[in-house]
DNA sequence: TGCCCCTATATTGTCGACACTTTGTTGGAC
DNA sequence: GTCCAACAAAGTGTCGACAATATAGGGGCA
């Protein structure tokens, strides 16, 4: 798994992992309210700490606040998912155009060999992907744009909240079987350096991924 | 001017607002030193909200903290603005994609009035937009997508420091003569609601508007 | 009975003080 | 003269208290 340097170094940070944690894996419902001073207690650190941390979920989207009145976590709905998703197609769309002109050649090899480890699972599991799979090599690609931008937008902002909605949507990653054959063709153009070709593959490969998690969530509702 | 419904409400976004405008605008230098300290005495407030300020400001990317240390205005570099302009890229050509799909009948006949009056000051004054006007349009299609994600990532976030960029290379707005053109054609594939080829005309544009903007700035240094 | 206003309470917004970390300096030893 | 260590100063990180605002409940009036 492809580490990201998020190292708390302070008070402050572990408290916004923590509060992130517990809202993206849903132990905090969606939709639910924040209080301050409840949390204060409850994570035991000043009220200020889980200000600062309230602060910066709001930045990624993950809560909304009202001034003087207080803040959220966000609800779970169609129309956010489809923007939410949307974003991730420009965006990822970009990073893979970019990942194949920036990625070194051995990057590039490890992307590869990370797609026939995960081939010898499908083969003995029959399924594909887990979470953990899934996120590892849209990860590669992303850390591959070599975009600090990019990279700083979908790893710190919107990946986290993807997880929330798949989280509550009860599926342990993405559609099981086709998305491998997806992957596979985005990592040959990115090996031929088809940088067209890469963004093309990998904005319809979020767009079905939408169109299926879209499906499951209208059965929830 | 389209007004974007920023207003602050309390003291912490008085606050922000204000510092904001002061890097945007250059009165605080880019790679600058921001003490907390000193801030706080010089807008006359706590050091809790400047530090706030910092931390929102740190989320749209127009300072650079590090934990015990201090936060900095960012640096312009021609890497900086090219990741910027990327990122630019690929949102606003989305956002013109579901301006095409979304906006109304009415909004898509303001923006072509917009672009006459904008013609106008072209024959009269021999030269395209000026900041305001080159802002207003893009504001108008990056409301007309109707996608609170991507109006909040692009207007709270990005555009602030895409006008740094600007103010600091000294340019009143885009390249005076050919962004109108442009700007003409888009709103045409929107009217005729071609999804597909605004996304791709907008992307042009930014990118044209890139090339421009990343002459200026070798020149800089 | 229904509506409005007012008050009490709880929650958020703002502040100044204290604790800790970093950094630059000064002194001494080699 | 150079390097290392202890110290001092400045700045950031964290905290609890006070102030201001929104919400809910009760009482009064039509």
């Amino acid at each position: 798994m492809v580490f990201l340097s998020e190292q708390p170094v302070t008070a402050a940070d572990k408290t916004f992992f923590q509060l992130r944690k517990d809202i993206v894996e849903g132990e905090i419902q969606p939709g639910s309210k924040l209080s301050e001073t409840e949390l204060s207690t409850k994570y035991a650190v000043s009220r200020s700490l889980i200000r600062e941390a309230i602060n910066r979920l709001e930045a990624c989207h993950l809560v909304e606040r009202k001034a003087n009145v207080g803040a959220r976590v966000v609800a779970l709905t169609q129309e956010g998912l489809t923007e939410l998703y949307q974003v991730r197609e420009a965006l990822e769309g970009m990073a893979a155009r970019l990942a194949a002109k920036n990625m070194t050649d051995q990057e590039i090899a490890d992307l590869n060999g990370l797609l026939s480890s995960h081939f010898q699972e499908v083969k003995s599991a029959g399924s594909y992907y887990q979470e953990a799979g899934d996120l590892d090599f849209h990860y590669r690609i992303i850390l591959g744009s070599k975009s600090n931008h990019l990279i700083s937008m979908l790893i710190n902002g919107i990946y986290h909240l993807v997880r929330m909605y798949r989280v509550q949507l009860g599926m342990a990653g993405p559609r099981v079987t086709t998305a491998f054959d997806e992957h596979k063709h985005i990592v040959q153009a990115i090996s031929n350096r088809d940088e067209e070709l890469a963004e093309m593959l990998m904005r319809r490969h979020i767009s079905y991924s939408r169109n299926n998690i879209e499906a499951k969530l209208a059965n929830n509702f």
